[in-house]
RNA sequence: GGAGAGGUGGCCGAGUGGCUUAAGGCGGCAGAUUGCUAAUCUGCUAUGGUUGGUCAACAAUCAUCACGGGUUCGAAUCCCGUCCUCUCCUCCA
């Protein structure tokens, strides 16, 4: 969420900067709320003043065997209003807070303004694969190689879900090994977190309410499967004050993410574009305030670094103001060329998010003698498993319908080079 | 799942209704002293909110003894609920 402190200093500007988002906050009624609040704090501070002033005297009366029945007496009302204004307080901080969760994270400067059509294409790296033969999809190629069972997945779990079989199953270990090794080899700390995690946790990485029912909810003790890893990661300190010496904090975990989906059926779910499980290694970075801009540009290359190796054709997004999720403030997108489908895929989102999941997960930092302030989060894929594989697979097949193994993953995969 | 014990500041640990603005210790920071990497002494030691301030140092004030309710003029202390930790039993990859 956003400071407070800053709408309230700032709430035409605020105000504005929201609007690149499209985002119509009623910042005025917010901005009410906090004076209605601040009002009522000046008034039971004062109150609770005296009931502390009188319980010194109740005291010292007692002590002296006096008589302080005239005190309690007035008292009594004195407690009865703090309790009225506190509770009142407590239920416009409730106001506030709601309406704070429902505020998303503000655009930086170079950060094109608009939907998803103004999306800047950054660059392009790598040739076209170029074919004497028409490119199968990886749906053909799996189901011919008999590495990729979509029918049996959907008959087992429904539909969205898949089975991977034989050199398939062998592909999606080699792979994620072999980008778990990438980035632990460039600094990241390698993490095993829970796949189900409470409520109060998914609240703290800002994926409630709004994304309740993307999101799937076991029963009956109420725990969330993770969208992604993310949801664990960014919770991994939540509510600790980080040595500002253990800063940079860059953690990496491969785990299954499990998405609903809904209402998005039908649309670019095939194989295995949109799928309801899948793996994913994700990069989170804790840094200080100053960093995060810097951390970002390191991110993407640690995300690009998989692409490289893997020699695939790919391009970077910086994504539009209302194409960002609503915690980001600049987010790039890696999109890798799949020619069987004949398109880009998304399989990799990086965004800085500043201080605003620090401040709802209220994760911060302090330089030995200085104060705790929020740390920045960043977060990235390094990357998503399915796409990249189906990417893979139409990249590196052959003529005779098979698939040759990419030499970066050969030693993942006992050193065979072909399916 | 069953039985029991417990949760107090960075850490240890006292505290059974007002004398706690949480004792004492450890650690840390600053200073004093000492002919040396030690000892001793003194002071300081959290977080958040609100108000004041050249919104920066700071000052005042309120809140915080796992969390949420309750009883009471008054709660770390009593009552209820929740969460967590430990021990034993049960179960189990």
């Amino acid at each position: 969420m956003l400071d407070i402190k800053f709408i309230r200093k700032n709430p035409d500007k605020a105000t504005e900067l929201l609007k690149k988002r499209k985002h119509d906050h009623k910042v005025n009624d917010l901005l009410q709320l906090d004076e209605l609040r601040r009002e009522k704090i000046v008034a039971v501070q004062n109150l609770k003043e005296v009931k502390n002033q009188k319980n010194q005297e109740i005291t010292a009366a007692k002590k002296e065997g006096k008589d302080f029945s005239q005190i309690i007496s007035q008292m009594k009302d004195v407690s009865k209003d703090i309790k009225t204004h506190d509770n009142e307080i407590s239920e416009i901080d409730d106001k506030i807070k709601t309406s704070l969760l429902q505020i998303p994270n503000i655009p930086q400067d170079d950060v094109p303004v608009g939907d998803e059509s103004q999306n800047e294409i950054v660059s392009v790296h790598g040739e076209e694969p170029q074919f004497s033969f028409t490119p199968k999809p990886h749906w053909d190629l799996g189901k011919d190689l008999g590495i990729l069972e979509t029918e049996r997945g959907a008959r087992m779990s429904g539909s969205g879900f898949n089975v991977l079989v034989g050199a398939g199953a062998k592909f999606e270990r080699a792979l994620i090994n072999f980008m778990l090794d990438v980035q632990t080899s460039a600094g990241y700390t390698e993490v095993s977190p829970p796949h189900l995690v409470l409520r109060s946790t998914v609240e703290g990485s800002a994926q409630l309410p709004k994304m309740e029912h993307d999101m799937y909810n076991t029963q009956p003790d109420d725990l969330f499967l993770i969208p992604t890893s993310e949801t664990a990661l960014v919770n991994l300190y939540r509510e600790e004050v980080l040595p500002a010496k253990n800063l940079p904090i860059r953690v990496t975990a491969a785990t299954s993410c499990f998405r609903r989906e809904a209402g998005a059926a039908g649309k670019d779910t095939r194989g295995l574009l949109r799928v309801h499980e899948f793996k994913k290694v994700e990069l989170v970075n804790f840094v200080a305030a100053d960093k995060s801009d810097e951390a970002l540009q390191t991110m993407l290359k640690n995300a690009e670094a998989v692409l490289q190796k893997l020699n695939l054709r790919y391009r970077i997004l910086l994504l539009a103001s209302e194409d960002m999720s609503f915690a980001s403030t600049k987010t790039y997108d890696l999109e890798v060329w799949s020619p069987g489908v004949d398109r880009w895929l998304e399989v990799s989102s990086c965004s800085n998010c500043t201080d605003y999941q620090a401040r709802r997960a209220n994760i911060r930092y302090k330089e030995q003698g200085g104060k705790p302030q929020f740390v920045h989060l960043l977060n990235g894929s390094g990357l998503a498993v399915p796409r990249l594989m189906a990417a893979l697979w139409e990249t590196y097949q052959t003529a005779d319908g098979h698939i040759s193994i990419p030499e970066a993953l050969q030693p993942y995969f006992g050193g065979e080079k072909e399916i």
